[in-house]
DNA sequence: ATGACTCACGATGTGAGA
């Protein structure tokens, strides 16, 4: 089986990309993050039309998610229950059963800002959700835009980036939490290559200088963690006219 | 250097992203 993730930043732009994409990787699943499309206007016809099943859940103009898979996904949930939040962030749901979780964390702006303050909050929603998700579902995947650089290793200058967003103790605090509900980070299961990142800024040749952060992550529950055969970065979308600033995240579990 | 680019909204600029 395999799974992935990719922020999008507009899906009204990346659609012919998202096909393109899904031609050459013939994921099982697949979530986006930041669609930016009402539902009125989903592509369902389009992403129907390539062989695949499609959940979404959006808003106007920011965030926005959905999952993607090759056989319809079932009980199917939207945001993170319990939480009461305006903004589109999480679209979850079984495929071939396995409990799919695909988020689009805030971002946080400024550790001192009231952003940041409803990304705490919503990481501690998340963490407690997740705690009750495991307990009846032993295979699952958590995956998207974090937002979190985990270790100094996942930032290109951990010294200008030390304390900032994405990187203050307080976010990775909530990561390590994550992976004490019995998660691990595919990425990290596999030898990788220094300095590799799933996002890079668009200005300042940050790419081809390959200035970036990891910070889309695909987690798997304790079931899943022997299995995890791969787990990749993708960068050549970001090598496309009018690319994404982020990268798909690939992992194949052997089921 | 409160920058740089890209996106949505819907404007001739502004906010947000990360």
């Amino acid at each position: 089986m395999k799974l992935a993730t990719w922020n999008v930043n507009s899906l009204a732009v990346r659609l012919p990309q998202l096909l393109d994409w899904l031609a050459a990787n013939p994921v099982d699943a697949l979530v986006l993050q930041e669609t930016k499309l009402t539902d009125d206007k989903f592509p369902t016809m389009e992403i129907g039309a390539a062989g695949y099943q499609v959940q979404w859940f959006g808003q106007k103009t920011y965030n926005g998610v959905a999952l993607i898979s090759k056989t319809p996904a079932s009980a199917v949930v939207k945001n993170i229950p319990g939480f009461a939040d305006e903004q589109a962030r999480v679209i979850a749901g079984t495929v071939a059963g396995v409990r799919v979780v695909g988020g689009y964390f805030p971002n946080g702006q400024a550790p001192d800002s009231d952003k940041f303050q409803y990304k705490m909050g919503w990481l501690q929603a998340l963490q407690d959700w997740l705690r009750q998700e495991l307990q009846t579902h032993d295979k699952l995947v958590l995956m998207g835009d974090f937002n979190i650089a985990p270790e100094d290793r996942d930032v290109y200058d951990p010294v200008a980036w030390a304390g900032q967003i994405h990187c203050t103790p307080e976010e990775r605090a909530h990561f390590q939490a994550l992976l004490g509900l019995g998660l691990s980070d595919a990425f990290r299961l596999f030898e990788q290559p220094a300095k590799s990142w799933s996002w890079w800024d668009y200005r300042n040749l940050a790419f081809r200088k390959n200035q970036g952060l990891r910070i889309d992550h695909i987690l798997v529950s304790a079931a899943l963690k022997g299995a995890v055969k791969s787990c990749v970065i993708d960068k050549l979308p970001r090598k496309n006219e009018r690319p994404s600033d982020h990268a798909p995240v690939l992992v194949e579990i052997e089921l």
